[in-house]
DNA sequence: CAGTGGTCTAGACCACAGG
DNA sequence: CTGTGGTCTAGACCACTGG
């Protein structure tokens, strides 16, 4: 009997991976635990934690101690979104990036912001609408309202040249956030910026993101007819 | 001088995200080494190296030998999206589940699938539609294609009362595939399958699914109006 | 209570890429 | 060529949780 050796955890992760897809472990199974693997594999346990590790990770196995390791039953696909300053993202497409701003001003926010974003009824936010374009088209406009409590820098920051997408993420740390997708209708406004008709279907992006208890900001991005978010699974 | 100690790889890396987000290091800094933060934080190689290897995967650091680790300068949020069963899906919202079969044939497909999907151009695939729904209500409409070549299985599957998208992942395994989300404008004949008004901005999930160089399957769905795929930074 | 995964350690060697 | 991260090892202890 001529057992090949596994020598790194990638290779174990391999043969895991084999397993499942030939179906020699069926979802839902319950598979040796990482001693036997060990063992069987021929390297220290802390190898094929490693690789088994990742493979939860992935979704791809089910661990729980004392329960052991099995294959999820239903795998759960995770995709992972890399959602970078859009001008990054413009430039890796090969295109030129450029930039308006429309409207900077401290503003009383509608209810359904202030509510998000956990601030007083009457306190003015800071409130930014910009174009963010690719090869001189209308790639996305940003609507943002900014807490002058927590970035109190941002009053100063005209973001006429300099996007608040960007000038945010090097000046304002945040501890978490909530990020959302969706499709919405063109208002004739949204329409006239993104220079596309009435009522297209438009691809949303939700951001919230805080520091702690207080919000930081509130952004919107809106995609014009046709933008893909794409990404290997 | 009383240096904290730091007993765990979780411990550790708080610390670095507190530095981080104090500014004790700013974006594009160079950080200390593994060994010279082991020996500070009075821990093993080994603790520190599952910290930061862990940042690093979150985008919060850049890393690369000889070159040492650096606070990312643009950090990139990594959304992680989980994308299961729809019928999962819908129970985890609290909803009923329900599922319509409406049309299942072979079928010659339309180029763009064939094309993307690299069959012949004259091959029938299995064509199924069907819509998902949530409380009696229309939720998600499916629109796949299968490939018998792959999965000949399938041929034998009315998938009348179990959805194509729950028999594949347990019948139909995969090595890889690609995902796009989009908005999309409603055809008359998507809106009247999910009761909407024509012309509705839908949010649209395409996926097309590998294993090895034959494509499995390629399916579009079709959310209704106002839904949001969600999840946190 | 006992079995499983989760983690830590100290030391070692290796692969890669910067200078 | 050399410093950095990447990984492996053997052994140990711990934390959680199923039965």
């Amino acid at each position: 009997m001529n057992r090949p050796s596994f020598r790194n955890w990638q290779s174990v992760q391999e043969e895991v991976r084999r397993r499942i897809h030939a179906r020699e472990w069926k979802p839902g199974d319950l598979i040796p635990n990482e001693s036997e693997l060990a063992q069987e594999f021929g390297c220290a346990r802390t190898t094929v934690n490693r690789a088994l590790r990742s493979l939860a990770e992935s979704g791809v196995l089910d661990r729980r101690r004392k329960a052991g390791t099995r294959v999820a039953a239903q795998p759960v696909a995770k995709a992972t979104l890399d959602i970078s300053v859009i001008r990054i993202e413009v430039e890796e497409r090969g295109q030129k990036y450029g930039y308006q701003r429309i409207e900077r001003d401290a503003a009383v926010p509608p209810l359904a912001i202030s509510g998000a974003m956990k601030t007083s009824a009457q306190r003015p936010l800071l409130h930014i609408r910009a174009l963010h374009l690719a090869d001189d088209a209308p790639y996305a406009f940003e609507d943002r309202w900014i807490n002058p409590d927590v970035v109190p820098d941002a009053m100063q920051e005209p973001f006429d040249s300099v996007s608040a997408n960007e000038w945010l993420l090097r000046h304002a740390p945040y501890t978490h956030g909530e990020i959302a997708f969706s499709a919405t209708s063109a208002t004739p406004d949204e329409a006239a910026i993104l220079g596309c008709p009435a009522s297209s279907a438009l691809f949303a992006i939700d951001r919230l993101t805080w520091d702690g208890a207080a919000s930081v900001t509130k952004v919107r991005l809106l995609f014009g007819p046709g933008h893909q978010l794409r990404t290997v699974l």
